[in-house]
RNA sequence: GGAGUGGUAGCUCAAUUUGGUUAGAGCAUCUCACUGUCACUGAGAAGGUUGCGGGUUCGAGCCCCGUCCAUUCCGCCA
């Protein structure tokens, strides 16, 4: 008899099914057992009556079954609503235990939000079988199959580019695989493919696209999977930045839409310089869904003559529509300390005037020019809101304002998981004065094009060269970046000057680049998506491991024990002798 | 590398103002009963080196010091 899935079974009412699965919950009554059995595609109720069935082994929870019997609509009271399939079950004739299982170390019927994750991660081959990360793990395969869809309908050639590659000099740390060919010698894993990707446009793949492993010798975060991860790796020829964007948008909103059934805030992303996304948001990955913009008190501040903010480059605030209580000001003060804040300035909203601790210290005229600056920027101000406020360093506190708008966006449930706002955020600044080494440094990517090109990197003062660079933000994550790529021989060199590397130095180093740019290298750009970021906003997880089927923690995989030691024989073959540790 | 939080039964947690007798509970497990449950129910049982090491004390899960592990954040992430 063919197998059937208990999905489908509602295609077989009256007819004899042969079933295939685990038990997920047994109740036993004795000579009758109702038994969830589960597979790939959901849970059915079988019913075991021993007056029909014959030598019942013992069932035990996870055993996996081999079940044959008729399919029953269920009537009146035993239908249950609360589940799916509730409305049929299967009158067992016969069943086989095709293997049995101990007893799991946590329980499967969760969401496992609740479970130390190691433990989770250490037995991940059960943990599949919950039903979140069974549908995470098909969702995910329904982006890749979206995303793959959309770009090849779309002209894009997807090309596998080598995973055994060079050590990259500038970036994250490598990871370096030993030659056994070539002793001494290493290979080193992607971070990205960044440099074959523009190499394929010099050899005139036109529109490239690739779902990429990448590899990164980094510690983790809870967007920022440890080792290795996937990108949606794309680079098109001969598209100004403004026509890649309108080229590559389409496909966010397709997925969203398709994969996930979420909606766009905006139709059209918006497009958003770096310096107003840090002035109006406090960080360049700001979550749109809502606004709460970020207000300029400094002056206000500064005019009150109160002595803390004299010092300070900047005051900026925002307006909260909710009552606090003193100890909620307290330990949301105590929170922002944390993250480095000196204090928070706090005042309520009475009688169209501030009250607060420090209001007194702000008279009627300045009190009245701040509720002012919150209703230009489209608040709409009224008595039992309240205002916060960091008072430092112009960036600093525009980031820690910043901060407290995301804290406030959850603590008012101003995200709305079903949307997903994007926006291009552009006009990087190009470079940035390391104070450490004191020179200039790529502020993001030095593979971008300077806007103006050669002519700005010889004359512009490098403070104020911005680059054709550009991320995607959503939801108050980095989704993705990207540029226009720097594909000259004479301004690749130049923007490396400017970074301290002389052309020798940048010769040496990106050889291959420099000298494929010299045979006809076309104007290019493209970006690079994160292709598991997309699916924790997709899906809306808080936690990146969770979209991955085998996850690592810490860099570790705790199913396998990776990595490992090899052995002196394994080490002896790749010409490598270990250094004498002295902890662990 | 730094900071915060945490580590008690297979899992999730508790252990009382300031340290006090035999470290408790729910779920899971095991045994028995049960023909309509779907968080089945009822009766019973088993389950612990309180991460590890040291110290203070008559006495430590609790206090102190060290250490390990995990996690979040900072650094880092072209």
């Amino acid at each position: 008899m063919k197998r059937v899935l208990v999905k489908k079974a509602p295609q077989y009412i009256g007819e004899r099914v042969r079933l295939c699965g685990w038990a997920s919950k047994i109740r036993d009554h004795g000579s009758l057992i109702f038994v969830d059995l589960r597979d790939w595609s959901g849970k059915l109720q079988v019913v075991i009556d021993s007056s029909n069935v014959k030598n019942i082994a013992k069932i035990g929870l996870e055993y996996v079954l081999e079940i044959e019997g008729v399919v029953k609509k269920r009537d009146g009271a035993l239908v249950n609503k609360n589940v799916d399939l509730g409305d049929i079950e299967v009158a067992v004739e016969s069943v086989t235990v095709l293997n049995e299982s101990k007893t799991p170390p946590f329980p499967l019927d969760g969401e496992g939000d609740d479970i130390d994750e190691n433990v989770r991660l250490r037995y991940r081959y059960i943990d599949i079988r919950r039903k979140r990360v069974r549908d995470l793990i098909a969702r995910r395969h329904d982006l890749m199959m979206a995303t793959r869809q959309w770009f090849s309908d779309n002209e894009f050639t997807e090309v596998q580019t080598p995973i055994l590659t060079v050590s990259s000099p500038e970036g994250a740390r490598d990871y370096l695989i030993p030659s056994r060919i070539y002793p001494g010698k290493f290979y080193a894993l992607p971070q990205a493919p960044q440099q074959y990707k523009q190499l394929l446009m010099v050899g005139g793949v036109d529109r490239y696209f690739q779902i990429a492993p990448c590899f990164r010798d980094e510690d983790p975060r809870a967007d920022r999977h440890s080792g290795d991860f996937y990108q949606v790796d794309v680079e098109c020829s001969f598209l100004t930045q403004d026509e890649f964007f309108d080229t590559v948008e389409p496909y966010f909103g397709y997925v969203t839409e398709k994969v996930a059934g979420k909606k766009l805030k905006f139709k059209k992303f918006l497009r958003i310089p770096y310096s107003e996304v840090i002035d109006k948001y406090g960080t360049d990955k700001p979550d749109l869904r809502y606004d709460m913009t970020l207000v300029d008190i400094t002056t206000e501040c500064k005019e009150s003559g109160v002595n803390i903010f004299k010092e300070v480059g900047a005051v900026k605030g925002i307006l909260v529509d909710r009552k606090f209580s003193k100890n909620e000001i307290e330990s949301l003060t105590k929170e922002m300390k944390l993250e480095g804040a000196k204090g928070m300035l706090w005042f309520i909203i009475e009688d169209g005037k501030l009250g607060g601790s420090m209001a007194k210290l702000f008279d009627e005229k300045i009190q009245k020019s701040i509720l002012k600056n919150f209703e230009k920027a489209g608040y709409d101000v009224h008595d039992g809101q309240y205002i916060f406020a960091f008072g430092d360093e112009y960036t600093r506190a525009c980031k820690l304002t910043g901060i407290l708008r995301s804290k406030m966006g959850d603590l008012l449930n101003l995200k709305d998981p079903n949307v997903l706002a994007f926006a291009w955020i552009i006009d990087f600044p190009m470079f940035e004065w390391d104070e450490k080494r004191n020179k200039w440094d790529f502020g993001h990517n030095p593979f971008s094009m300077p806007k103006g090109g050669l002519d700005a990197l010889m004359n512009e003062s490098p403070d104020k060269i911005f680059a054709q660079q550009y991320d995607v933000a959503c939801n108050g994550y980095e989704l993705a970046s990207g540029s226009v790529r720097n594909y000259h021989p004479k301004s690749f060199i130049e923007a490396f000057k400017i970074c301290g590397y002389t052309e020798k130095e940048t010769r040496e180093k990106f050889g291959h680049m420099i000298s494929a740019f010299e045979y006809g290298a076309p104007p290019h750009g493209g970006f690079a998506i994160g292709f598991d970021r997309f699916m924790m906003i997709l899906f809306d997880e808080k936690n990146i491991k969770e979209v991955y089927a085998f996850p690592k923690s810490n860099a570790q995989e705790l199913m396998t024990g990776a990595p490992r030691e090899v052995s002196k024989e394994d080490l002896d073959i790749l010409h490598i002798e270990l250094k004498k540790e002295k902890k662990k």
